[in-house]
DNA sequence: AATGAATGAGCCTTCATTCAT
DNA sequence: TATGAATGAAGGCTCATTCAT
């Protein structure tokens, strides 16, 4: 039993990650999880009892990620710190365009209207999270010689925030692949010694 | 009559703009406006018929902005290149504290969901407005020596790319006014010269 | 004053007999026919306080006919019975078709709604009008040995039943001139002595 | 479930035809209908979606006719033609002086303002319905020498129009029982052998 | 556990009618 | 007289939530 329906929250919770992720937060109904689920309204209200509760719990349930997964792979072999950084910045670079399911839009929508305390805030810690990454790699960088830079965790943070800046952009406006490049190359160019800039 | 009318209307977007303000997009509802505004129902619709009318005309109505007059004083005068930018980054911080009427939310809300032609998109020509604003700024800034940049351009993207971000964070995982300082100051330390850094 | 009135009351009841004519009974608003008299909304009550108020001194006010007057022009003249039956005829066929303002759906969604005294019914006065013109033309008939007949009011009766019938069926069914025809030939055939059927 | 529901549509079409009976089409709302079932709004909303739709399934449910019955019964006994078609004229009497209910006015009404393919008018359909039903009753007594007639397909529809028209009549000028009796009757005699209706 | 019919609150929209100018 | 802005009642529709089965 409460294996099985241990089983069920899990099998919502996968259902509406997609409904958020195509609906944004404000316009998901419980209906729409729902239909996506293929389950009766009540039953729905057996597990969860309003969309802002499942939305947490999306978030609060880390959806796999390989991307993660190939950074780590990348940090334990022998690929340079450049090499790693790059594949930081594509998956960062596949959010910023929506190429992957992206829950940014229904965050945003969410946590503008639900104040949180800081250190309970999904979104907080993923960016935090995201921050130390890049710290990390930025500083295998200079350890390796490749990048040179006097305040790594300020580098980081304003990397974060840049692209934090593109996500909205993107969402806002539109935004092509050739801007975020340059965006993210006008920042990384700041690591790179002088001479090879030129 | 027709003045008259055009009164009400300007009534009525700087009414909407407080209620769009406070609660984004989508949760407004004519009723709410109706409310604020403390007119009837049926006199809303008189003037606009849809609360996404409404928030276009609210974009498109400039809020009377002294700051930006604060600027152009400041250009006139013998304010140097560093204070201009002071003044510029003051209000930007006003607007990421949401010290000051905040469209952010509303706007980002709207535009996630309405898509609209780049050149028509009032957030893009605001951004692009602010972009060549802080690029003039800056380039006023080196030819006065006070500043030093190579793509001055390029920095001031990376500045507004950083304070969007800034918004975003501000209204999703709360952000404090220190958190904004070190940021902009960050990207500030680019602009000045290696040994005034010390 | 009293004189200009009048004609702005002829002056409304003339546009509103257009709107009604296209629109029924029902549909009409009083922004239909304020549009329509391109007056004000104050205005309009000014002279009438509701679209029933309208509508029934739209009926009480015969539209200039040249129809009738057709008739008339046949009947001092030396037209055959047969000629003068077949113009009026040909107007009713008008009327069944629409292919002349027809005010026969609006009124009869007038009349089904609001019960009227019989003699203060104009629809009534209308069909009897009707029928009498009709078993007048009968007589002429069989004055004129065209015709035979040993019922002219009956038979005037029946072809105007009959007309009624084929107004309703060409608004709810939709019909064509062939069987608007077959039908009208069909009582005439009971005019018309044996040996010219044949 | 889907047995229930069924029940449940059946009730509310019930109960939606006596409402339009009595006020017609347009007149009609959701609410109407809604207060006539005792259900709530939204409960309506579960089975139709307009007003429309509920119409068209009331004119698709036919209304349980103890008519059709009383006529096949005449028809499989001795009874003779004549009773036959009194039987049948009976029927539409009572359609036309409203003592039975009686969508006719309603189906006007949406039947003007809903164009339809032809062949799926359901009123078309019962009109030829009732047609072939007099057609056939008119022959029956031509076999049987009661009646005689060259044309009786043109005698049933002539019968059929001067239906029509006295509904019309009844509905927007009031008519008496004995009117639609001199019409009917009028129709009648020319079915009857002339020496009979000395 | 699970279902899905039912409810009713709440927002949307239109229109007859009034009223200050 | 004439205007047209303003009102508010009325009806449409959707959705979160409950509850009998």
């Amino acid at each position: 039993m409460t294996d099985k329906s241990t089983q069920k929250r899990k099998y919502i919770i996968e259902k509406a990650r997609e409904v958020f992720s195509s609906k944004g937060y404000k316009n998901v109904t419980m209906k729409d999880i729902v239909d996506a689920c293929e389950i009766s309204r009540g039953g729905l209200y057996l597990y969860f009892s309003s969309t802002s509760e499942i939305f947490l719990e999306v978030l609060a349930t880390e959806e796999d990620d390989d991307d993660d997964e190939a950074i780590e792979r990348a940090l334990r072999n022998d690929a340079t710190a450049g090499d790693m950084l790059a594949i930081f910045l594509k998956e960062q670079k596949k959010m910023i365009l929506k190429k992957k399911n992206n829950l940014s839009v229904a965050t945003f929508e969410y946590f503008t209207e639900n104040k949180v305390a800081p250190n309970e805030n999904p979104i907080r810690t993923q960016f935090d999270t995201a921050v130390m990454i890049a710290e990390r790699l930025i500083e295998n960088g200079i350890r390796s010689n490749e990048f040179y830079c006097d305040d790594p965790r300020g580098c980081a943070r304003n990397l974060m925030y840049v692209i934090e800046g593109l996500k909205v952009a993107g969402s806002t406006m539109g935004i092509s692949e050739e801007i975020v490049d340059r965006e993210l190359i006008y920042v990384l160019k700041g690591l790179v010694p002088d001479e090879l800039n030129n």
